[in-house]
DNA sequence: TTGTTTATGTCGATA
DNA sequence: TATCGACGTAAACAA
């Protein structure tokens, strides 16, 4: 199997011999390939928040942009981290080997202290620059805006990401002779009252610089909470669902036939 | 060095003999360790939105608990992922190992399709179920509770995780004698509209359900935003930083001497 | 750089 | 189980 991609082993096994073998080998690889590491170590962290952790085995993860991730056996998310952009490098205190990651726009470091390595493993990871995810808010607003407004298919779209203060408005319509301008706020998930809330204020900035006829809110998504409909409707409000549109991106997208 | 945890090696190196041998191991594997592989493959995913990847060489981890991560070499969040819960299992199409991971909740599928594979490798990782972070927001409450309000000392503390249909007030102050109410709220970050967008709402709904007196805004946080203070003082609310207090979340915690 | 919003958010707590 | 809100949210995008 061709294991070597541009001359380079893809993935290299770190032999366990000297720490100090380790650590050299291991800040060497850090800037240019991914380094995975198993071992049973501590791990503190100071910064927005702190943390600290007991001895256990974990999966230790860093990457050349400078991430680092901690993982243990159960969750998406890791137990510690650093994002992009931090510094890392290995170091030996007390015969053990010590991993710092340090992030200076937040001040923050990640501290681990290895007392047992299982495996180490250099790797070349490749990166997909222009990945893309479809299906998602954007997606959503596109497609609406070729539609008329349910509610009122006489109203015509007048503005898109309108800027106010409290934030941007998806979408702006305007029904000329009624003198109704409807704001639409777009959620690609059920929607609660944050969702409702941010209406609410769109809504009342535009009736006070808006003075000639009315304001109304509208919420588009795939579902609302109770609550959040109660809300809409004692102030006027719609709620439209995305699925009275000609193509949702939910359910359309996903044609899982089992 | 003790490469053994009760019994069992903490990390096992898969020989890559036939497809079908690789298959059967994974598949035994996934339940009870964390299964690690590197090698080139494409992505494909459906669910609440979709996506599809190109052939790369990439970094897939298997947790136990049905977790799945798909790395690149940049960023801390991972490019295709499953959170825990989901159905793991390998199969073997075109003479190709296939890995699938199917959510029920949500319908959603991820499919790595492997065109070679470098490393396999099975780690016996742990997992620290009492793992807690400080100096975040809920630590931070509990040091403001303990304090008069700055801008009232007189106020006394008469609710706390106050709930409104709008969602839960952090604290509320009273000041008996000048008939005022301080709904506060906090944030352990550096504050925006959203967070005074909120304010307001919780201000307006105890000025309808609390006719006697008046109702004042609170914020509390390590810094605002312009647009956001700007906001806040219009209506007559205030805003503290969280430093004012005795002890903040942030800064203190972290004594990073260099 | 700052500010704002989205996210396949994830995760935990609560009613 | 649904709802809700915090997160060391991260990441993308506009001003």
């Amino acid at each position: 199997m061709g294991s070597r991609e541009r001359g380079r082993k893809v993935y290299e096994i770190v032999d366990l011999r000297s720490v100090s073998e380790i650590r050299d080998i291991l800040n060497k690889s850090v800037s240019d390939s991914v380094v995975i590491l198993v071992g049973r170590c501590s791990v503190s962290y100071k910064g927005r928040a702190s943390s600290e952790t007991g001895d256990e085995i974990r999966l230790i993860i860093l990457k050349p942009d400078g991430t680092l991730l901690i993982h243990e056996s159960r969750g998406r998310d890791p137990l510690n981290w650093q994002p992009p952009g931090s510094l890392c490098s290995f170091s030996i205190q007390d015969d053990k080997l010590v991993l710092r990651c340090y992030r200076a726009r937040f001040r923050e470091e990640v501290l681990v202290v290895f007392t047992e390595i299982y495996h180490i493993g250099v790797a070349r990871i490749g990166y997909s620059k222009d990945f893309e995810v479809r299906g998602v808010e954007r997606d959503l607003v596109e497609k609406i805006a070729l539609n008329r407004l349910p509610i009122d298919p006489e109203a015509r779209l007048v503005a898109r990401e309108y800027h106010t203060p409290y934030g941007r408005i998806d979408l702006v319509y305007k029904n000329e002779s009624k003198r109704v301008l409807y704001l639409v706020e777009v959620k690609n998930e059920r929607a609660g009252m944050p969702a409702v809330s941010q209406l609410i204020r769109y809504v009342e900035y535009l009736k006070e610089h808006h003075r000639e006829g009315d304001v109304v809110g509208v919420l588009v998504s795939d579902g609302v909470s109770d609550e959040a409909l109660k809300e809409l409707l004692s102030r006027g409000f719609h709620y439209v669902n995305v699925r009275s549109f000609k193509t949702s991106s939910r359910r359309d997208l996903y044609d899982y036939a089992r």
